[in-house]
Order: C-alpha cells, then structure tokens, then sequence
RNA sequence: GGGCGGUUAGCUCAGCGGUAGAGCACUACGUUGACAUCGUAGUGGCCACUGGUUCGAUCCCAGUACCGCCCA
C-alpha cells in the first residue's frame, strides 16, 4: 500500500504510545548493553522534577519534560543503561485544598467534622480516581519514562524514606523546634516558607497615631530642615508613631527610636501609654528605625511583624501574640483586666517564659473575636474617638443656619505598600509567633555550595550558579513544619513534662498516696509543665526513650505503661485517670502514661527534597540506587532553584553525603509569543495538549527543543511550531518519493553506508556523518537548539532540497543500484538521529519502510565518524550546487523563462571544475535547466557567469534584456568592489600583517585574490555588453 | 533598594574578536519522476547608545538608556 500524502499524528500517536508502552520501552535498561570490551554499560539517569498530583500538563511541563525526553532517547540509543524515573508529588496544601473544595461542593462534611482520618481517605480516594492526570498526559508527549516505577512521595517506601531522613538529621542535630516567627496563612492555618510567600505592592494606608507619655511628662520637639535651621519647635506630651497595620498596636512592646535621632534623644527610656490598652510600653533606642522616614518613631509589636521580632529579640521585649490561626483577635484565654495586670508584673521584671507571654492575650474585651480587618477599623475608631490620631481639621459650613462646623479627621496617607500574600490561599499573610520545626540549614549548606564550587554539580547556565550561591550564601533557616493534614506526620511524640525534682515520696515506701498524686497534678506539677519530646521512626521506638526518662521517677511511675493518645488534653485526663484508679486500686499496673504524636506534616518540599534517593528505594541499598544515583541531570525551571535545587542538594549531601546530580540545567517560563507570562486572566495560555492536537507531539517536541537556547526567553509561537509539523512532512515525502523509487525494496537497515562510486553518493554519506557529529556535539553541550538546526538544515536542506534532486537523474544512470541504498541508509539515518526529538513521525517511518530489526526506539545510535567524510566530493559537489545556483540565479533575474533550456558556454574551465562538469553533467543539466554544454568563447547576447576556476556564458540573444544583465552585472561588481576594498584595507594596513596570524592573513589574502579574479571575469563581461551597446 | 540577564533583518531568535545568519513574514515567478504543510529566485541589518582595549569590536572592558526576571 502506498504511502499517505502526510503523517497523521492523530492516528500514529495513539498508536505508537500504545506500542511503546506496552513494549516497556522505557524500562530502566531497556536496550543497554555492554562495552566492546565487555564493560557495563554506561549509566545515565534523570529524575523528573515531580509535578503536584493535582497539576495538568502545561507548557513549561511540555517544554521540560521534551528535554528530558531527547536526552534520555539518546542515551539509551547509544546503549546506555538509562532510566528516566516518572512520578508525582503529594502538595500538601494544593491537595488539601483541592479536596476540601470538592467536600465543600458535594455538600459532605468539611474536613474538621469528619476528622483526620476519614479526610486522609478521602483525600487517597480523590488521588486514586484524578491523582492520574498529568502522568498520562506526559504519554501524549512522547515521554519514554519508565512507567513501571513511577513513583509517589506518599506511596512505596518514600514515605519511610522520609521519616527516617527526619528522625537522621534530628539525632544529627540539623533540625529543632522553636517558638518563631513565620509566615502564617490564615485560609490554611498553617505555616509556609518564605519562599511560598509572594510580595505584591498593593494600595494601602499609613495611620499616625500619638503614644501620650506617661506621668505627664513633656519634651521640647524640634525639627531641622538639611542645613540644620530650625522649622518647628514645640512642646509635645507624645511621640507619633506611623503604621500600617494600626490593628498590631495591641500588642506593642515599645516604641523604638534610632540612637541618633536628636529629636527624641531626651525621651529614650521614658515610658508612653499604649493607646486603648492599660498598659505603659517604654521608647528605646535601636538602629532599626529610619530618622529619615515618618516621624522616625517605630512601634514595635514583635509578635506580628519580621523586623518587630528582631529588635524585640535585641531588647528583650515581650512579644504578645494578638491573633488566632485565622488571625481573628484572640478570645481565648483570661479576660484582659486579669491579662494586663500580669502584663504589667512582667514589664516591671517579673519572671515569665515565652509559653507564658504566648498564653497572655492582651486583647481587649471590644475586639476579641474580630477579624483582624475589622479590628483594624475599630481600632482606628477608637484612637481618633480620643483624639490620638494625628488628624486634620476639616470645616465645613452648615448651608441652613451659616455656621461652621469644625471636624477632626484622622491624616491618612494613601501609599503603595509590600504585602505579602499566600502563593496558593492569596490571603494576606500574617507574621505569627507559633511552634515550629525547622532545618538548621546554616549547618547543611557548606557542601551543597562546595559541591557546586569543586564543579562535582554543574549549574547551568553559569547565572544560575551565581543565584545558587547568592542564596545559599544569605540562607535562613527552613521552617518545614506545616499545619496541615495531607503529607508526613513529623515523627515526634510528646508526653507530660516529667521534671519532678521536686517531688518527694513522703513515707518512702514506694508507693503514692493520694497527697502525692496531688502533687504531681496540681500547680507546678508536670501537667503544667512544657511537654517533653522524643523522635523516632514509630511509636515503639520512641516508648524506649520514654522509659528510659520514666526509669529516673520514683517507683511505681516508672514502671508505667506507655500508652499514646491523641493530644495534650487527652494525656492530662488519661493521666488524671490513671492516678485516680490507682489511688483506689494501688496497682502500678494500672499507671499509664501518655504520650502523643505531633500532629504537624513536614513541607512538601521536604519530601521532595528527597526524590533522588527516595525513588531509587533509599534506605535500601538497591541495585538501583547503585547504579543510577548520583543521577546525571535534572532539567528543571530556574524558578525553582530555591525550592528544590538547592534543598536537595543540601539534603543529599546531609544524608547519604553525595550530590544528588551532575549537572543541572535550568530553564525559563515558556511564554506566549509576545514574550508575555501565560495566564488564565490574560488568556493567553496556550494548552499543550491542543498543540499536539493540532500539530501533533512532534512538531511541539520540536519547537520546544529549538527554543532551548542557554538562558535564553521562551517565546512560543504557534506559527513556529507549524513550521516544524511542515518540517515532519518533508521527510515524510522524502521517504515517500523514495518508496515510489523502490529505495525500500529489500531494504534492510544498514549500521554502515553503502559503498558507492557517484559523486553525489559520496557527498551525502559525509554531509550524514557532518550531521551526527553536530547533533552529538549540541546535545552533548545540552544545546537543543544547536542540535534541532542541524537536523533542521541537514534533513531539509541537503537531503530534501539538494540529494533528493540528484537522485532522480541517477535513478536511471550505471549508479542506480547504490543510489537507492545510499538513499535507504540516509534516510534511515535522518529518522535515528531525529528520533530523540520527534520520536512518532520517525518511529511510524521506520515501521512503514523497511523489514527492521528493532523498534527505532531501540535502534543502536551511529557511530560513525569523519572517515566518511570525502573532501573531493565535497568540492566536487561544492561546485555543483554554486553553479546550478548561479544559473539560476542569472537566469531568474534577468528572466528567461523557467520553461527554457538553455545552451551553456564555458570559457574558462580548470581540470577541477572540468571533471565536476563530466561527472555530474546529468544532475547540472537537469537541475539548471541546461541542454548542452560547449567549451568556446562567450557570443555576443549572452549572460554571464564567474566561478572559482571557471567562467560560462549562456547565450541568449535577442531573448533578453541588455539593460537588465548590465543592471545585474553591475550591482555584484558593487558588491565585490565593496568586499574588495575591505580586504585591501585591511592588507594595506602595516600592522595587520604585522599583528594578525599568519593564516588570518593567508586567508585574507586567498580572499582579495578570489574576488578579484570574480571581478574581472564580470568585468569582461560587462565589456562585451557595452560592445553590443 | 540588592542580585541576575537582555537590547542583532518587519517578527522570533542564533552567532560572541577577522565587515552578520536561520525560521517565519514579505516580493516575483512556478518548469519538475516526493512534498503547495511545496519549489526557485529575491528584498530586508550604522548588530541600543557613548567611550576604551585591539592591526581589527556585533563579539572583550567601562559607562548611559530602555526592557525583563528573581529577592527585599
């Protein structure tokens, strides 16, 4: 059956991934095999950055998984033992939430009423029934991941892997739990990183508020313009302070000045009152507050605001907490009258602890239980009621009774400020005091900068190194607990506080009466104690430790059954009880004592942070884990260095002491053709499953690769792409016309080329090894661009437009036979070494063509080298193609008529140019249009021609324009004059010959003299023209 | 504000010491043993600007302008 006029991607595709998939094409090993001398094969590995189990195929999905998927196709073609590990990434937030949206929309109970566990089901049940989207769009791709070991971060043995790299670095000291400030998200209600933390500049307001100073006390305020003159002097009760976030003043600690600031030099240490509070906060001096910027007074509330935080960590200021997980204002706790006289002790010295000052909440009644925007405008309401604002008088006249009414209003400047938002909530995050864990990453980063310093991984393009040291040099500690449902429970148990120094057994008989047990509940007992913790894989192993601090108590509790429950609160009761039952019964066996599981997951980049050992089986030394890792490339965006690159490196190198990867290559956002950001609200986003729908895999496969120039934007342009889907269709018809010339009878794939006599034969087997060796080379430097152009013009440029002409003369010639198999084993080698770029068009080619041995996929990559590189061809054919192009070229401007055949006349010809005329004269005839060729001198009426080392005519009097071949003429003279006298600029030049080497000149020299012998064949010409007039 | 890039043909981009290339678009013409998703020929560039280094600069260095991206 003939072939079709073009490749239908629709029908191959479906086809062909079927193939590939069911053949297992893709395996770890598949179509390895052994050096020549018998070694192992080369290893080559890629981990797929894993995309969220919520996520569909986009763009820049498509565009890096293209990568990987041409350099693991060709890996594997040169018999390497490749794997491409495939899987999915759990996102923590972004699946939760996805669930919870879909609880919320089928109208069944949100995730607190039905509780953890029956949410984490349902949460595997949404991942069982639509976890699977984008791993199947990757197969339309052409992605020849193996699909075998795909791999999820909350399946298998990742799960494990991960706990195991927690409880590791815990006992190697590299992660803690501290009370910090972090980023908080009041939609999720739960800590994020900072780099899960977007800062948009929005509108918003600046409030001035005046802080009264206490007792009554006054100060002379004077301002100074630059030059030191006074330009306000006045007696002032108050500093005014600037904010805001007016809301955050409940919980000020003081008010902060800079130390050189003149104007408040004689207020440092005096006391203000906190506006709306019964509380006195002092003004000290620090170096944070500008002098230069609002009133240089800075209100310092250190459990709400990052800088806040530090200075009040420099002052030992009390941070106190203002709001609740949604960050509402606190109702929780003692009333505030209670909470501000304890308040008040502690800032006279009173000794406290951070739990304590956490447990004050200094809310006053009014706003407790207000959303913290809400509380905002009250609080605003309220400071301008007493008149604290600093405000304007506004007059106003009533129109009926003529009288001027003055009002008070508060001054508000309207200022762009930095907010910063949840990347995945858009909720404004609020800085907020909370338990945390989190990675000591200053004590794991030097050899993840060192790995990169010594070139063990390679970052490219080399920016990226720059932004990998910038940010490892400047890293904050990584905060990777989350409040969150849907990840890794932080393996970490908790049981009361056990400290009982103090306690005594009264009689010492080993036995606890009733006053005891008293004791131990009662104020001060180990209920109020900060809990303690031991971390370990599961809960047997941590029961271990637990006995081990229950070994140091007094008999019988330390013989207590270790029992876990679900919290603080349950531990309490549950050891209330058990004391009770023994006070009765005064069986130890009866004491139990609790402990719970922190019920905190770590951040999904901590998981993922783990991909490359954790999908090869780690902590199992698998065969696997021996062979693949280090991994030798990751092909990620360079928006996601920070996320991940760095944090796998620092926690490879952290737990199993290498680097995870080789090299890394980065990327760009793949943008629209404007060089725009693809987004759902400037609907510019281009789907890349239309792409393929419209222009099948390849065509996209193909564009993604020649955009991928190092560093370089990625601008998208469907007419680019249908550029490359026109590209498919010519080899296609290359293979078609050759199937109509019988190339492919009897064809059987060939590793080496066919011996061959014809020139053009000759010249095509090395232009096919020029081309191998510039794939290898371009992909070999991770240029994809370089590598696609080089198809790109060998495929179409000489095989289309160039070898495929030459054929059909020779079809008929004494050279038949080798023509055919040279042009069987050329395209055969197009199709293998477009393969790893478009794998379906040359798959489906390779199967409609010949009897095949493997599946192309499988097919061995070449090896050839330069020796099939003929250099006498290549002049031969050189000259060839310059003269038929010139032939053209003339005949075209000067207009002969393309039906014409023309007569050529050759006036010079050199023995070179002579034998390229007798050996290839059918091709040039019918390719130039040319009946015959003569050797004589140029008759009258005739165009002209220059070659290196011959000249032609082509007679054609009377049928052309005189004019217009002197027009023609003239403007190439004009163009080597042009070139001739740079070159003799530059010859004439001293120091040219004298600085330049020897071959710049040499070659400068050929150059001139070429030109000029051009130049004066044309010249000639242009005289024999004038001659005729 | 800090860091990293970019500015080359109408558009999208390569090139990065020896006087500029590709694809698309555009113009003209379409003879043919596959291909109109095509063929042949052609038009189109003070390589952002200003200095410097060099025999020679689009390329190296410094500065300016404008445009991106990342981090505050």
């Amino acid at each position: 059956m003939p072939m079709e006029k073009t490749f239908s991607p629709a029908e191959a595709e479906a086809r062909i991934s079927k193939l590939w998939f069911d053949q297992k094409v893709g395996r770890a090993g598949a179509n390895a095999r052994l050096g020549p001398n018998g070694e192992n094969p080369e290893a080559f590995s890629i981990m797929i950055p894993p995309p969220n189990v919520t996520g569909s195929l986009h763009m820049g999905h498509a565009f890096n998984n293209t990568l990987q998927d041409i350099l693991i196709r060709w890996h594997r073609m040169q018999g390497h033992d490749t794997l491409w590990q495939v899987g999915t990434d759990h996102a923590g937030i972004a699946t939760q939430m996805v669930v919870e949206r879909e609880l919320a929309r089928t109208q069944q109970p949100s995730r607190r009423e039905m509780g953890r566990e029956a949410f984490l089901a349902k949460v595997w049940e949404w991942k069982d029934q639509s976890g699977g989207t984008i791993i199947n769009q990757l197969k339309r791709l052409g992605a020849s991941c193996d699909w075998d070991r795909e791999a999820f971060t909350m399946s298998g043995n990742f799960p494990d892997a991960v706990i195991k790299v927690f409880v590791d670095m815990f006992d190697k000291g590299l992660i803690y739990r501290g009370k910090r400030l972090v980023n908080w998200d009041p939609h999720f209600e739960t800590a994020i990183s900072d780099l899960e933390v977007e800062n948009l500049e929005v509108a918003g307001h600046m409030w001035h508020f005046k802080y009264i100073l206490a007792d009554k006390q006054t100060y002379e305020y004077i301002e100074k313009d630059e030059d030191g003159n006074v330009v306000l002097r006045e007696t002032r009760n108050y500093i005014s302070i600037a904010t805001t976030r007016p809301e955050t003043m409940l919980g000020d600690g003081a008010v902060a000045v800079h130390p050189s600031d003149e104007r408040y030099k004689s207020i440092i240490g005096k006391m203000v009152h906190l506006p709306l509070c019964d509380r006195l906060i002092p003004i000290i001096a620090d170096e944070y507050p500008d002098p230069t910027f609002g009133s240089g007074a800075v209100k310092i509330t250190g459990a709400h605001d990052f800088n806040d935080y530090q200075v009040a960590k420099r002052n030992t200021l009390p941070c106190y907490r203002l709001m609740d997980t949604r960050a509402q204002m606190r109702a929780d706790g003692a009333p505030y009258a209670e909470a501000v006289l304890r308040a008040r002790e502690i800032a006279s010295g009173s000794p406290t602890d951070e739990n304590e000052v956490d447990a004050l909440n200094l809310v006053p009644e009014k706003y407790r239980g207000l959303d913290r925007f809400e509380a905002r405008k009250q609080v605003i309401a309220d400071i301008n009621a007493l008149g604290l604002c600093v405000s304007t008088l506004h007059s106003e006249i009533d129109p009926e009774t003529g009288s001027e009414h003055l009002t008070r209003e508060a001054f508000v400047e309207a200022k762009k400020i930095m907010q910063p938002f949840g990347d995945r909530s858009k909720v404004v995050i609020e800085p907020m005091l909370t338990d945390q864990w989190f990675v000591d990453t200053a004590k794991i980063v030097g050899p993840a900068l060192e790995a990169v310093r010594s070139g063990a991984t390679r970052i490219m393009p080399e920016s990226g190194e720059k932004t990998y040291f910038h940010w490892l040099e400047n890293i904050e500690p990584w905060c990777i607990s989350r409040q969150l449902w849907w990840g890794h429970q932080i393996p970490v148990w908790y049981g009361l506080g056990l400290d009982v120094a103090d306690f005594t057994d009264d009689e010492g008989d080993n036995a606890l009466d009733e006053v005891e047990i008293l004791r131990l509940l009662g104020d001060g007992g180990h209920t109020d104690r900060e809990a303690v913790f031991h971390c370990a894989a599961d809960l047997t192993t941590v029961a271990e430790r637990f006995r081990d601090d229950l070994a140091a108590l007094p008999h019988p509790l330390n013989a207590a059954r270790i029992i876990e429950v679900a919290d603080r609160h349950a531990a309490v009761a549950a050891l209330a009880a058990a004391l009770a039952d023994y006070a009765v019964s005064q069986d130890p066996t009866h004491l139990t004592y609790p402990v719970w599981r922190d019920p905190d997951v770590l951040d999904t980049w901590f998981s993922s942070g783990l991909w490359p050992i954790g999908t090869l089986g780690w902590p199992e030394q698998t065969a696997e884990l021996a062979k693949y890792f280090p991994t030798s490339t990751l092909i990620t965006g360079a928006d996601i260095i920070f996320f991940w690159v760095a944090r796998m490196m620092m926690m490879q190198l952290a737990v199993v002491d290498e680097v995870p990867f080789k090299t890394v290559y980065l990327h760009g956002l793949v943008r629209d053709a404007k060089g725009k950001k693809m987004s759902k609200s400037l609907g510019n986003v281009i789907d890349p499953l239309e792409i393929i729908d419209e222009f099948g895999a390849d065509a996209l496969r193909f564009s993604n690769a020649a955009m991928a120039s190092l560093g370089g934007v990625l601008k998208l342009d469907t007419a680019r792409i249908a550029g490359y889907r026109n590209f498919g269709t010519k080899l296609w018809n290359a293979c078609r016309f050759a199937e109509m010339n019988g190339v492919w009878e009897g064809h059987a794939t060939q590793a080496a080329p066919p011996t061959t006599k014809a020139t053009a034969n000759r010249w095509i087997i090395g232009e096919t090894a020029k081309a191998l060796a510039e794939v290898n080379a371009a992909l070999k430097d991770y240029r994809f661009d370089n590598a696609a152009d080089a198809l790109y013009k060998f495929v179409w440029g000489k095989v289309c437009d160039w070898y495929v002409e030459f054929a059909k003369p020779l079809f008929d010639g004494e050279h038949a036979a080798e023509t055919r198999a040279t042009m069987a084993w050329v395209l055969d080698q197009s199709m293998i070494l477009l393969h790893p770029i478009m794998p379906f068009i040359t798959e489906d080619l390779w199967a409609t063509t010949g009897r095949r041995a493997k599946l192309l996929v499988h097919t061995d990559w070449p090896t050839y080298g330069a020796d099939l590189i003929n250099p006498e061809a290549e002049a031969e054919m050189g000259f060839v193609t310059t003269l038929i192009e010139e032939i053209r070229s003339a005949r075209a401007q000067v207009h002969v008529p393309v039906g014409l055949k023309c007569d050529l006349v050759a006036t010079e010809l050199s023995p070179a140019a002579r034998t390229a005329w007798t050996r290839n004269e059918a091709l040039i005839k019918r390719l130039a249009r040319i009946d015959s060729l003569t050797e004589g001198t140029a008759p009258k009426g005739s165009i002209a021609l220059a070659l290196d080392g011959a000249a032609f005519a082509i007679p054609l009097a009377g049928l052309i324009d005189i004019a217009e071949e002197k027009a023609r003429l003239s403007k190439t003279m004009d163009k080597l004059a042009k070139e001739i006298g740079g070159l003799k600029g530059r010859l004439n030049n001293p120091n040219f010959a004298a600085s330049a080497p020897e071959d710049v000149v040499e070659e400068a020299r050929a150059n001139l003299a070429a030109r000029e012998e051009e130049a004066a064949k044309l010249q000639a010409a242009l005289q024999r023209l004038a001659e005729i007039g």
